[in-house]
DNA sequence: TAGATTGTTAATCGATTAACAATC
DNA sequence: TAGATTGTTAATCGATTAACAATC
């Protein structure tokens, strides 16, 4: 039984992959932790132990090859693997998810829109068509389903995702603005929540004009 | 000088008031750290600890009065303050943010968006005009503006955020791809990376599976 | 008053940083 | 080989939890 990594270490990854990918940009092979320590601001201390929890993907005297690392991380995050995403709320904030090309970059493509508005059921946005919330039960038994985003109001989050889990569908990403707490062990939950990001941000405000 | 509270602290208060708030709306007039704790699924030592950071809210033998927490959280957060917004990149995140009644309910009204796009130049979204980039440096000066949203590619966010900055905006709330650093004390940043979110949710997946 | 629950100090736990032997 | 830098152990720091005296 491997040791669990703790919830630290997990939100730092999607930063190093992030890093690693510019500098693949920017053609550079290798980096040492110091070097990616004064990019990321954090201390190269941390990062070799942040990478030895998965293995050691450095060589002494050399560092890291950029490549190398910057694949094993993706591994790590699953990114060799496709994801297969729908959308619950044809929203706006649906539409941007859909038209921002990175996700599907990522490997994780958008391949259904629900919606229970009958003025939108039917169109597409970004190519891809927004279905009655009907027809959900139908697709997800004949599609593969990796990750179902919730996109809609409060009122109907939990009610909806104990459908997606009805119906099998083990992860979800939610936006509306409750903590989604099922109480499945196999269903893994990342919520979203752009007002407590907000309120964050105008704590700072607030702290910044006291001083 | 008081004493530096914690970011771990800080990310917890939005949550604390999101669930006084709930217990307001069902009418809870008063709670205890133990069941609070209960509910948040996090331990009563912590809430008193979090709590006690910004004073003594509570009363022994009693409780919380929830609707005094919730509104002494709030003036923590800031939220007792409007903070005038406007967001840079008219897309599908901008309307998104736009239409979601509760950030202006919160205090954070929506009172102007840029674009460069002439096609969407003039327009309203939900009320809203979206001037041309041309104008920002006009409506700065002539506003008061105290946060800037950022959806824009990350292309244009550093030029774009550097231009704020020299108008005098303090606070920027990034939803671009990458991490923005402006080395100016004074200016807060709360950085949204929607793919490091989906990522994290990719390593529960894969973690999950391996298991 | 007796019971309940806070505010706060002390103990524990976990995460970060420092140090250095291993090794490329 | 000598120099550089990792992987990893040990030390430190900070955050969480436990305990309990204070007090409503």
């Amino acid at each position: 039984m491997e040791e669990k990594i703790s919830k630290a270490v997990i939100r730092r990854l999607p930063r190093y992959y992030r890093y690693l990918g510019d500098l693949l940009n920017n053609n550079v092979e290798r980096i040492s932790s110091n070097e990616l320590s004064a990019k990321m601001k954090l201390t190269a201390s941390q990062i070799r132990q942040d990478l030895n929890n998965f293995g050691g993907f450095g060589q002494q005297g050399y560092g890291y090859n950029v490549k190398y690392l910057h694949d094993e991380i993706g591994k790590i995050l699953g990114l060799d693997h496709k994801h297969n995403m729908i959308i619950i709320g044809a929203g706006n904030l649906a539409s941007a998810i859909v038209r921002y090309d990175k996700f599907e970059t990522l490997g994780f493509p958008t391949i259904a829109l629900f919606d229970n508005n009958i003025n939108i059921v039917g169109k597409t946005i970004n190519g891809i068509k927004v279905h009655s919330m009907d027809d959900l039960d139908k697709f997800v038994n004949e599609n593969k389903v990796d990750i179902a985003a919730l996109t809609l109001p409060k009122e109907h989050a939990i009610e909806v995702a104990t459908r997606l889990v009805n119906l099998g569908i083990k992860s979800i990403w939610n936006f509306s603005h409750i903590d989604l707490e099922l109480n499945d062990p196999d269903v893994v939950v990342e919520n979203v929540h752009l007002s407590d990001s907000l309120m964050q941000l105008s704590y700072e405000i607030v702290s910044k004009n006291k001083q």
